[in-house]
RNA sequence: CGCGGGAUGGAGCAGCCAGGUAGCUCGUCAGGCUCAUAACCUGAAGGCCGCAGGUUCAAAUCCUGCUCCCGCAACCA
């Protein structure tokens, strides 16, 4: 089983282009494990109390849940629109998530991880929020930002993180996997020696803050709201479920293989009271789960960021370029772990090159050149030549080099991987010249045996771009009149057209994406080079 | 000395962990082809791999020091 998670996103705001990338590349992930024959389960959602979604609602002069509620569909009706494929749906307002954290909450008191403790310090009033030292400025008192700071005492309910900081250290310091890419450890380690003098307050009191989970055992409380959050992967994976709860089983999902996550939130949540927490509720080393940390989409270099209003909002984006492009764009130009810039020339740039030139163009003439010098029909001979034989092989690596790089994680390369085979084809088509072939009667065997590969190795493009690009697959496959609904990638080989098997007509895949001005530059630097060779012809 | 990431032809990146003639995509230029979405193929120009030392027969790669950029450290993928 490949239980796949990504972070909940809270529902404070509408989903930005940060959002979509990180559901996408766990889509393509979960898409990729089915491909290979795994079960999996794929979970998303929205976390949706707090503090700042409780002052939101307020703002506009809403309950918080209805709030919560409306900001909700926004982010699931951007999923809809990107053809995520995820199996559970993590809100945190769920009576069942509730219920879980509560019995959490009851047995980490009952084994002594939690105590209640007074707390002194400066609280902003406008902010809601208590102040460190770090809020001060120069002359060492709070600015103007903050509104009235008064200085405030209050007790709370502590999570004994402090305790489970050795454990956690030599934990993370012998696993070579918790977290991926491998360069993020140094971070963590440094975050969890931070933890080993603070434990996490995970309470707050309900005069400042109602919009939460009730403490089962002190009414005066609602919880921390990552501490509720973190519990979604467990909660909606079945953990400590009642029985009808229709969620799954918890034994056949947990650990998670991939917690999605953005790099922002590895520490210290993910990295640090997630794992912590997870121990303290006695799951053992090998029930921890694994962490895969991506980096940011930054704009022109700079974070993106509401305020400065350089945010990107992925619907636009969608309604300009489509899903589908979109989804390749956010997977072929990042690599996964690290930050990568959006940037609309060059995703126009990818999607006319690799998708429209090389892979659809591809396609395009390959049947095109089927239906004209075989009426559509693919056969195959006995003989075989070099060329062909090479463009097999590669077929064979092909979906060697795919599956390694989706196994870890380098989606962007895989696809690189596959438009390499493209490439080859193209070249292929070059070298072995059909068009020639066909003006002679007696090439038909070999004609038939290029365009044969042609096809086969579209129809295998095909299918690896699924875990992508599923509706573009969709198309290429029933295009070339192959179904393989049933079959894992191990089962996939050369041979999925047989002798007299009839393809289906021609359609543009990918058109490119030009506006009228590019299509006009493009036509004057074909003329320009037309009238250039003819010029050298009369010369010559 | 807080922590992490980055600096490679005009642009964006790979290569670095396991030293050995610098690679990819786009762009530019020159050819070729006409099956195809004015697409495709071939070739060329363009880089003293941030700076300075060191180790070595040999350094983009290892070591030391430095400079500059980005992020975290403080609700925010």
């Amino acid at each position: 089983m490949f239980y796949i998670t990504t972070a909940i996103d809270y529902t404070n705001g509408s989903p930005h282009i940060g959002h979509a990338y990180e559901k996408v590349l766990a889509d393509v992930l979960a898409r990729w494990k089915r491909m290979c024959g795994e079960e999996v389960y794929f979970l998303m959602g929205v976390d949706q109390h707090g503090q700042k979604v409780q002052q939101k609602a307020a703002e506009f002069g809403m309950e918080p849940l209805q709030y919560a509620e409306e900001a909700t569909a926004r982010f699931v009706a951007l999923w809809e629109k990107l053809g995520l494929s995820y199996d559970g749906w993590a809100a945190t307002t769920d009576p069942r998530h509730k219920l879980c954290v509560q019995k959490i909450l009851t047995m980490l008191k009952e084994k002594g991880c939690l105590y209640k403790k007074g707390y002194k310090g400066f609280y902003s009033v406008r902010q809601e929020q208590f102040l460190t030292d770090k809020e001060r400025g120069e002359d060492g008192s709070f600015g103007s930002e903050w509104g009235e700071v008064v200085e405030l005492e209050e007790e709370n309910w502590y999570f004994n993180l402090s305790t489970h900081a050795p454990w956690l250290k030599a934990f993370v310091e012998q696993s070579d996997d918790v977290v991926s890419p491998a360069f993020r450890k140094q971070e963590l380690l440094s975050a969890i020696e931070r933890s080993f003098d603070s434990d996490l307050c995970i309470s707050r009191p309900k005069e400042r803050l109602s919009w939460g989970i009730p403490l089962p055992f002190d009414e005066n409380f609602v919880t921390y709201v990552w501490f509720d959050a973190l519990i979604n992967y467990i909660s909606f994976a079945g953990y400590l479920a009642e029985e009808g709860s229709g969620l799954p089983e918890f034994e056949k999902l947990w650990p998670a293989a991939c917690e999605v996550i953005g790099k922002d939130i590895l520490v210290p949540a993910h990295g640090v009271y997630w794992l912590a927490m997870l121990h303290a509720m006695g799951f053992s080393d090998d029930q921890m789960p694994k962490l895969l940390v991506h980096g940011w989409l930054n704009i022109n270099g700079e974070k993106m960021s509401k305020s400065t209003g350089n945010s990107i909002d992925p619907n636009v984006v969608c309604d300009v370029f489509g899903p589908e492009p979109l989804r390749y764009y956010l997977i072929r130009d990042t690599k996964t772990g690290y930050d990568s810039d959006y940037d609309p020339e060059r995703f126009k740039m990818l999607f006319n090159t690799e998708l429209s030139n090389d892979m659809g163009n591809l396609l395009n003439r390959s049947n095109n050149m089927c239906q004209r010098y075989s009426a559509g029909v693919v056969s195959i001979g006995e003989a075989d030549d070099e060329l062909s034989a090479a463009l097999r092989a590669s077929v064979v690596t092909t979906y060697e080099r795919f599956a390694a790089q989706m196994n870890s994680y380098q989606c962007s390369e895989a696809l690189g991987t596959l438009n390499a085979h493209v490439a080859l084809c193209n070249s292929y088509i070059e070298q072995t010249q059909p068009w020639v072939l066909a003006k002679d009667e007696a090439n038909m065997p070999q004609l038939q045996r290029v365009l044969h590969h042609l096809l086969e190795s579209c129809a295998h493009v095909g299918y690896l771009l699924g875990c992508v690009l599923p509706d573009a697959s969709n198309r290429i496959l029933s295009q070339l009149n192959v179904d393989v609904a049933d079959k894992s990638c191990s089962d996939m080989a050369w041979g999925l057209l047989s002798d007299g098997h009839l393809i289906n007509e021609p359609s543009i895949i990918f058109p490119r994406a030009l506006t009228p001005a590019e299509k006009e530059a493009m036509a004057e630097k074909a003329a320009a080079k037309a009238a250039r060779k003819a010029a050298n012809a009369a010369n010559a």
